[in-house]
DNA sequence: TGTACATCAGTGAACGCGCGTTCACTGATGTAC
DNA sequence: TGTACATCAGTGAACGCGCGTTCACTGATGTAC
């Protein structure tokens, strides 16, 4: 199955970008990404790439990295963008398959680890960098996250729907699940894969605990309120 | 009342660090613990301070630096458990009060959103750093983050006890828990004050949701397995 | 109490380095006619 | 089809800067006797 890093996202990249005048493209915007990405580790986050430490990896010259970026920032930002929309691609495909709201949690998680486990440098990113850098930055990551609790507020919903079951507050319901997630994804990174397991059936439960919550409060609402 | 970068929290710092021999001690191992918390706030990371800068804020001269700490990532360190001690302390303290779960919940998110509007430089680390620096920096804001779980875990079995709930896999429901808080206090720092009240209520209800889900589970637990 | 000595926090000067940014320039690509 | 021109991504050289780290040295403090 392909990664978030796959070339096949590059045809969206190329052609928003080389609208001007029916050019040809050049190629080395996304040699900048792609270098950029290539860089990015476990142990190495985007806020710690010099400018030209990214242009060397991309074959080029430090200053026509200002042909494509106004700055280390911007880059930033882009890739952030660019990693959140894989993402919720990846698991919203992932999603949609499932059928029931206990399976809708799970099939999420189980997308998100697999992501996890194949080093996606692109996840990385999004789970390292959300509380550091620049105030654009950081909006950006707040951004992605937010659609990504819009998307699973949604599919709560819909199969909320489908059963007899109600939600209390489902936005902030898909937000903490949302949240979770990602702060246990970020610690999970660091653990050698054969850990991981465990930590994944603790998020699984970590989530049911939410999802269980919400729905009995739902239901004792009317009693309580 | 106290912050954490009160200077009551001083005499265990020098005390612990003055052994060798009964000389006088040197102020300034303290001096330096001073300046990079004082260089820290909502836009200044640990990780984007330099060597020198430090050195210059505690008008001291850059070698002398070294006479303390190895380098920028052991006082980095030395921050992190300085904050994680203090605000367990204060979220402790405060905790102490609280005589039902409900309550618990209810004045750890009191203390903890305090802290916050005090715009405690410490608490600002522990919410900012937990994901980038070296391995032995993320294993230093895990030990921390695991402390306050164990502590909070301890007191919801208490008062669950004292109650007829019980609690489903209660180290869980406390990692939960405090995963939560961190993520969202984390998003809460870079609003302004007035919106955050809001994030308050939220995190409130989330905690809630967690504390009912894992009640619930709790008691049908001898039903469903 | 006085003196010689040991300790060690703090210093001033210097090092080489990688950084972000600027400048004027090149040369391939595509357009107008 | 051919030619003159405009565009603009990419370049090589250079800049000043702050950085981490090292060295040999100072001088105040406390100890031994």
């Amino acid at each position: 199955m392909p990664t978030m890093t796959d070339p096949v996202l590059s045809p969206t990249l190329v052609s928003e970008e080389s609208r001007g005048r029916g050019r040809k493209v050049s190629i080395s915007r996304e040699d900048i990404i792609t270098a950029a990405l290539s860089l990015i580790g476990p142990n190495r986050s985007v806020s710690t790439l010099s400018l030209r430490e990214v242009a060397r990896e991309a074959g080029v010259a430090p200053n026509s990295f200002y042909r494509h970026f106004r700055d280390m920032d911007e880059l930033a930002i882009a890739l952030i963008d660019l990693a959140g929309s894989s993402l919720r691609k990846i698991i919203g495909d992932a999603r949609h398959r499932a059928t029931s709201e206990r399976s809708v949690v799970q099939s999420s998680v189980d997308a998100f680890m697999e992501q996890l486990d194949a080093d996606d440098k692109l996840l990385h990113m999004l789970l390292r960098e959300g509380t550091a850098g620049s105030e654009a930055f950081k909006q950006a990551v707040e951004r992605q996250l937010s659609f990504f609790e819009d998307e699973l507020q949604a599919d709560l919903v819909r199969l909320a729907g489908s059963n007899q079951t109600g939600l209390f507050e489902p936005a902030l319901t898909a937000k903490a699940m949302t949240r979770l997630v990602f702060a246990i994804g970020a610690t999970a990174m660091d653990l050698p894969q054969d850990q991981r397991a465990t930590v994944k059936k603790e998020l699984a439960i970590m989530l049911r605990m939410i999802v269980v919550g919400t729905q009995t409060m739902a239901s004792s609402r009317t009693v309580r309120r």
